[in-house]
Order: structure tokens, then sequence, then C-alpha cells
DNA sequence: CCATAAACGAGACGGTACGTCTTGTCTTTCT
DNA sequence: AGAAAGACAAGACGTACCGTCTCGTTTATGG
């Protein structure tokens, strides 16, 4: 069909050094988290992962991508360390409380040091390169957005939420100022404003009843 | 007092070039349009602008921040030419509609591509970049939430929306999930979708009773 | 005694494959003449000649190396295939009228663009690297040198030449100077020069004769 | 006549630096005395004088042209403080002494370490690029070899050389020999040797008829 | 109405990092 | 076991910008 010999990141291998791409994920979170992105260059991940930089060329085309996939990763090894329960929101039957928790869980997420450089990280050249932004999204956000939507279909059929609302929508009522507040420091974070955020989204704004 | 030589931007003048700073501005925002921000640089900036780089460094510390003035000064400008109606939202009685107005007028805007590259630059910068970002929130984004701070005031003190919310977490409701789409392209902006954002946030995900 | 395993050039074999030794030679001589000594890389020579970086390692130990036997096996290669007179100074009774026809021969291949570039390309390295400066000298020099000292001790013989002179440094008298014009650019080269070089040399600068 | 703006060497300044100037050629010269030219990089160098890679790179085009200006300083340097007698061959009347003078200097020159590695790395470098080695003979060459020039023209008018000789060939009878030695190791150089080269160019090669 | 001091344009400087290229070694796979 | 293929660590290449630092040259009061 098409060329795509010399321009592109992964000439594929089964020759590939794993130890050498591990090294470099380490490298790579630890650089973020030390010394924030933008002082992290190729030239020292390469130095601290002890490896060639043209190794870190010939499989990624950008420090982001590296991040990308480093944090990627770490993602997957966390994971799988933790049980492997690739998250999930609870269905107590109880809607708002359910939302409360996962969305406390996020809040503490959000405020752990090892995740938050990187993914500030990605988040900012994301906003400003639309392809890495597309593949962040896909990759690292998407699916637990996912997870949402599975809750919201739940309660739908529960009743508890109004069968004709969008979910994918709906959930952006509470995820998306959290996600501001941390993103653009608009506000502060807690478990009230989680819980208040969940409140609003559900009963609304306007009066209810009569 | 306390030394305040070398570290300031402004050695304070009366005498600075009128012309020079206004070259500057103009240069630093069409070489964001026209090469993206990363690949802006202050030297370039220089000498579109016909400039010394000391005239740049002199009185601004760093890329982000001359993008950031001039991106106010961009804002005032426009502001003043069209009649400088410094943005207020309506209040027809209707808090929907005005809302479902306003955001569709922010649509439009988040994809005028005069605003679209400046802004995401320096969004993107204040992501990773704390204090910038609070600066970025303080001068740019704020002024515009109070207006829906104001807004939901009057609609509580009219009745139509519950007195026990907090207006600046409830216009969050509905200006977040744009905000997110539009930074993190996680789903498409249209009319449809923030007029459904407002329908969402004032009556709620849950049924109502009766 | 001592360990010889990695450095030695030839872990000896029987079992080197002849085919790509002459793609080598082939190669080697060819970037040399095509692209420069100084352009010329290994893995340059190694694609061309499609073989493997480490066949090339395994045999010889420097890009230096490898052009010097291409080069002595290209002059054995044009030697055997003119009819294998491996060059002799004629000896037609007149010394200075042989010497003449021989530089004038010389005079010719000095332009020779196939000998030039790797001759001069060794001759260069030589400069620099003692060890292959003498290599050049002992395999690619002196035979022919040789030649110049039994056919001035034949001309002593004969009378023409005085008993008490060094053949061999007397032949510098007439081979050094156009070896320098040649190497350095220090003048043209032609039929004239080398001729009234054997003029000067046999006859003296000084006034013969009462 | 022609434009020769961009891709020059030299801008042009009266605001270059001096000190750099002078670093750089220090640092040049140790280290191709200390570790060989091939060895000896233009990162090297920057980092030896303590200046930044473009500083080189904006005065120069090339190592080889770094190290010949360092080489031709250091000359005038040598010659200045040695009572700057800028070299000339005595004439006390007697040809062959006064030759055999210089020359044996000339051997000593050779052999001093403080000019060996730059003139040899300059010579090398001059074989296989013309255009560097023109400029070469041009530069440090040439204005040695006038002084034999001169010398053997007072030499015809004193009746001690044959008036048909032309003195620019016949000088490189005993300097052409020294140097092909000197350059590509064909033999030991001593004051014996030089003194040779200069009756056999004198007298010549045949015998003297009575 | 100069004098003087600042801001200015220009651009050289010491540096850092870029992305590419080559070296010489090592490893994998094929024959 | 030798060879092709090519990944690897190392490090130089030449370029682009960084932020600092002179250089003259405006320019704009204020003495």
């Amino acid at each position: 069909m098409a060329a795509q010999k010399s321009v592109q990141p992964p000439p594929s291998s089964t020759r590939r050094s794993e130890k050498s791409r591990r090294a470099i994920y380490d490298a790579a979170l630890a650089l973020v988290a030390e010394v924030g992105y933008p002082r992290t260059t190729i030239e020292g991940i390469a130095a601290r992962a002890g490896v060639g930089k043209q190794t870190i060329y010939r499989w990624w085309s950008s420090k982001a991508e590296v991040l990308m996939e480093a944090f990627l990763d770490l993602g997957e090894q966390s994971a799988q360390s933790a049980g492997h329960e690739p998250y999930a929101i609870p269905d107590t039957g109880d809607l708002a409380a359910d939302l409360k928790l996962v969305l406390r869980a996020t809040v503490d997420e959000l405020k752990d040091p090892r995740f938050e450089a990187p993914s500030r990280a990605l988040a900012a050249e994301g906003v400003v390169n639309e392809q890495l932004g597309r593949e962040f999204v896909a990759k690292l956000l998407e699916p637990s957005l996912q997870l949402y939507v599975d809750r919201l279909r739940a309660a739908q059929e529960a009743g508890d939420v109004r069968p004709d609302i969008d979910p994918r929508i709906a959930l952006e009522l509470f995820v998306s100022p959290l996600a501001q507040r941390w993103l653009q420091y608009t506000g502060p974070i807690t478990y009230d404003y989680t819980d208040t955020l969940v409140d609003y989204a559900l009963y609304g704004l306007a009066p209810r009843g009569q």
C-alpha cells in the first residue's frame, strides 16, 4: 500500500531490548517528577537510563510520546500489582453515594504526587498538540469515563436517572468540574466539593416539586 | 529597603517605547498562530518585531508572560472596538435561555482561530506552571465566570435557582464540561451540546418527583 | 603468554568468505572515489558491499587498513591483467632518457583518477598515523623506489653515476620533488618538469668544467 | 560583484572577542599535541577554551581551519618573540655551507614537538583537501621557499649556480627529499642526510668531466 | 537647548539540548 | 561457526535558542 519505512518511529523488531525500555520509562517518570516536564530532556532521560540517545529516537518520536507510554505502563504496572481490578464503580443501589465514593478516590489520586507530575505534563502537551491530546484521552481518560457511563445506565434501569438522559454527557456534570479545577487551578479540590457536585448534578439547580 | 535590582522584570519607566511593545504583541500573536507556541521563540518574536532581544527580556520574564499580556491586550483591543460592552449575561427572566445564549456565544469564540492558538497555548502552559496558571485564571477566566455568578444570584432571588446552591460551584456544571471538551478533545462542541448541558444542570439527572 | 583475543584483526580462518572480501574492496574503492575518504564510512562500505559491519571489523581494524588492502589488491589486480610485468626501469644505456621515461609514466599514473583518490587518502592518513605511514611506504612505495636503486647501481657500474653516490638518497633528488608537488600542491606536474628534475639531478646546479 | 553573504565564516565584526580567539588557538594546539588531530574535536576545543561551540562555528568553518589559523598565529607569535627576524638564508659566499646550515635548522624544527603535531595534521588534511592544501602552501610553505629562491639567485649572480637553472625547481632538489622523509617516513632525518642532499644537488650525480 | 541617562537595535557570548550520524560491540537469526 | 542484519552505548556533529552582556544610536526629559 504505502511506504512506511524511514520516518516512522517503530522499525519493528523482536530484537528490542526490554531492559532499555524499562530503564527509559523509569528515568522519564523520575525526571518529570524531580525537575518537571519542561526541564526533562531526552538527553537527560538517556543519560539517566544508561542508554544511547538513538535508542530513544529509534522507538519514540518525541519526549511526550515517551512519557505517554511510560505513564500507561505505570498504570498497567500498578493495576496488575493491585490485584488487577481495573477500576469499576460500585453499585450499591445508592447512585449518589457510589458516585461520591469514586470521586473522592479520584480526588486522592489527583493529589498523589506519583501521578500528578506526569499526568499534568501529558495533559498540558495534549492541549496544544491535538494528536497527542486525542491519544491521551483515548488511552487514559475514556476507559475511566466509560465506567461512569455503565453505572449511569444501570441507574437508568433502576429508575434513578431519567431515561432520556445521555450518560456520556451526564457524567461530565461532575467529572469535568473536578478536571477543570485540577487542570487550571480554578478552585480547591476537596471531598466536600465533589460531594456537592454530585448532589447538584443529580437534583439540579432549579427548585424541585411545587 | 529591599534590593529590587536584578530580578524584577519592570525597571519601571515612562521612556518605554510604546511602538516596540505593540510590535512585540503583534509578533507574538502572529507567530503563535502561524507556527504554534512551542516553535515560537523569543528570538523569533524579537526579529519579527524588529526589536532587540533585550527589549523583551527587560519587560517580561518569559515567553508565556509575553503571550499572556499580548492576549490580554488583544482582548481589550477587540472589546474596545466592539463597542466596549465588557460582556454581561442578559437577564430576560428565562434563566435557561439566557445561559444557552451565552454558552452558544462561547462555543463560537472557542472556534475563532484568532483566539484559539494563543489561548490554548496559555492554557497548556498554565497546566504545568502553576503560577502562570493562576494568573491566567485570575485575569482571563475568573472575570467571565463572575458574570455567571451574578446571573445565578439574580436567578436565586427570582426563585429560579434553589437558595442553598453555591453559584460559584453551580456554574461549573455547564461551563467546565465545555471547557474540558475544548481543552482535551474529549468530545465535539456544538450548540446542541451546550443546550443539553444547561438543561441537565438546571433540572438534574434524577427523575423529578410529582 | 599473552592474551591475544580481542585485539588482533585476523582470527585466522579458512572459512573466510572470499566473495565478501572482494565486495568490501570494491565498495571501499568506489566510495573513496565517489565521496572522498573522510565521508567514506565503515557503515557505508558494509552497506554497499552487502555485508554486515562485523564482517569488516572481524578482519580489519580501521577504515585505513581496509583501504590499504583494497588498494594493494587493486595494484596486484591491474599488474596481473597488464601482463604482470611488475614494473621495472628500462636500461637502454642512456640513464637520463630512462629516468625521464619512467618519471613521465609516473606523472600519468599520478593523474589517473582511479589511483588518485585512494592513494591520496592513504598518504594523508599515513602522514598522521605513523604505523600506517610506514606500512604504506613498505608495501607500496619502497618496492618502486628499489627499482631506481637498481637502475642507479647499474649506472654506477657503467660509469654514468659517481661511485661514491648513495643510490637510495640519489633517487630522492628527482622522485621527492615530484612527490611533494603531488602531495602538497606546491607546483604543477608536467613532463617538462620531471625532465628538468632529471637533468638538474644528474648534472648538478653548480657550473661544470672550468 | 558577487553575493558572499550567508555562507562565509566571518560575519565580520569589531565586537569579536579577542580573548576567546586566543583561548581557542591555545586549546586547539594543546589538544592536537595531546591527543592527536583526529581525536581533537570542535566540542573538545570549545570545552577546553571555555567557549561556546557557536563561537567557533561563527568564525571558522572547520576544525582544519581553526588549526591552520592557530598554527599561523603560533608562527607569528614565536617569530615576534624571537626578535622577529622572519627567517632569511645567510649569504657567506659559500652556497653549500649556507644551505647546509639552513637545512640543519629545518631538521631541528621538524623534530620540535611543539610544531610537529599541528603541522603534520595540517599537511595531512591538505593532502586530501585541495583548498586547504593550497592555503597551507601559500601561507606557510611558499614564504620559506621564496628565501631559497632568493639565495639561489644571488648564487647565480656570483657564478656559483648555472644561469639557466630555474631556482624554484632547483630548491626542490634538497627541500623535497627532506619533506618527503618527514611526511611519509621514507627514511631517517639527520644532518648527514641533508648535507649529502646539498652536495648531490649542487654537483650532480654524474661524474664531472676533467 | 543642550547634556545625560534610559531604552533601544543589534548581535556576540557561554551554554544546553536538539535530532542525526558514525563508531565499535553485542545479539539474534539464518545457513 | 561464519555471516547478514541491525540494536545497542557512546559521543561528536552542526544548528537553534537560551538568557546575559556589551556595543553604538536614538530619544526625551530636566538642568
